[in-house]
DNA sequence: CAGTCGTGGAC
DNA sequence: TGTCCAAGACT
């Protein structure tokens, strides 16, 4: 007889041959098994755009990416902030910023190959446990064992794992390293995520139509929904601060970049005060009439809630901020900005129409 | 190791 | 509306 492991892994290769999705930076099964390996270009840009993120919001911004920048040299030369920019909206900067840092490495001390290795991947920047192996599999077919959310979900389900996260992630890391085959490494690891975002989801697990029901632990004992277990977080605390937006004579705005270090780092943004959890203190980036705006602006971050105050003047032209640069109304691209400054923009704009001059 | 780091969608 | 969550990495 067959033995469980080869068992398992082929079964969920069967269901994949029939279910996977399409997406732009995949080679379909089909074609996978002619031999066609997917450029490494575009696995690892699409797993470091997928990091906490999911497929919809990824989508676009790849095409974008790979457009812009056809291979890792074309993304090592480019600008800073013509990168910053075109990641803008999609969250967690630190990426964009390793991103580039690791395409520089890749493309001028690696001769532009990347890494087929986990461990060779894991000293590059951005890259950790999980992409290394995701690389490793998806570009090369080499045998590597990928942990993520999906994972976790799936292999608490299937061993019916009690433990919660963190504590059992080494455990639940040995458990999906005992199912991963040799052969289709590539198509396995993207089966088993594939599996766990449209299957074995966090609610309401689609349990009659899983490839993998038959001996799974979580449906025997009807727990399925309530695994993985995990330790409980801190509630969110709100914090407060004040936005300012200056527009001069001839609609150049206040902008100020953000420092590399930190939220929204490296980011475009307008000047403001600090965000705490007492009321902001009042440090305008410049003298002028400002006028504050009656709607707050409200964003949630991953640790905090932000309520934001706008204040909003018109300048002369040969006003001079304390900080800030005057950005020209050509050059303004307000998709250029993180989602929080958009929505200010999105406040202020309007106001500033109203009694301004010309815009 | 526990905190930090975005955003939008689902329920 | 609030809560959880998504193909995690870095410090």
């Amino acid at each position: 007889m067959l033995d469980q492991k080869q068992d398992k892994s082929e079964i969920l290769l069967a269901w994949y041959d029939e279910h996977a999705r399409l997406m732009p930076w995949r080679v379909p099964p089909e074609q996978r098994k002619l031999g066609v390996l997917p450029d490494p270009y575009h696995v690892w840009l699409s797993e470091v755009m997928l990091q906490q993120t999911t497929v919809a919001a990824v989508r676009d911004y790849f095409v974008k990416f790979t457009q812009m920048w056809p291979t890792v040299g074309d993304l090592a030369a480019a600008d800073d902030g013509d990168v910053m920019a075109a990641w803008a909206g999609l969250g967690y900067y630190a990426r964009a910023r390793n991103l580039l840092k690791c395409a520089r490495v890749v493309a001028y001390d690696l001769g532009g190959v990347f890494p087929d290795n986990e461990a060779a991947l894991l000293k590059l920047p951005g890259i950790g446990p999980y992409t290394a192996a995701a690389i490793s599999a998806i570009a090369f077919d080499i045998p590597a064992t990928v942990l993520d959310g999906n994972v976790e979900r799936v292999m608490a389900r299937q061993f019916g794992v009690m433990e919660p996260l963190p504590d059992s992630k080494e455990a639940l890391r040995k458990l999906a390293a005992s199912r991963t085959p040799q052969n289709r490494a590539g198509d396995y690891a993207q089966a088993v995520m594939d599996l766990g975002a449209t299957i074995c989801t966090p609610r309401s697990p689609r349990c009659g139509v899983c490839p993998w029901a038959q001996g799974c632990k979580g449906r025997e004992q009807g727990i399925a929904p309530q695994l993985p277990k995990k330790r409980k977080k801190a509630k969110v605390p709100t914090r407060v601060g004040v936005v300012y937006v200056a527009r001069r004579n001839d609609g150049a705005l206040l902008m100020e970049q953000r420092p590399d270090k930190g939220l929204l780092g490296g980011m475009m943004g307008w000047p403001g005060s600090e965000w705490a959890e007492t009321e902001a203190e009042q440090n305008a980036p410049m003298n002028a009439d400002w006028r504050s705006l009656p709607e707050t602006v409200r964003h949630t971050f991953t640790h905090f809630h932000l309520h934001l105050k706008v204040m909003i003047a018109d300048v002369p032209s040969d006003a001079a901020p304390f900080r800030g640069v005057f950005v020209d109304r050509e050059r303004f691209d307000a998709n250029a900005l993180p989602t929080v400054m958009r929505k200010v923009w999105k406040t202020a704009a309007p106001a500033l129409v109203e009694t301004g001059q010309d815009i």
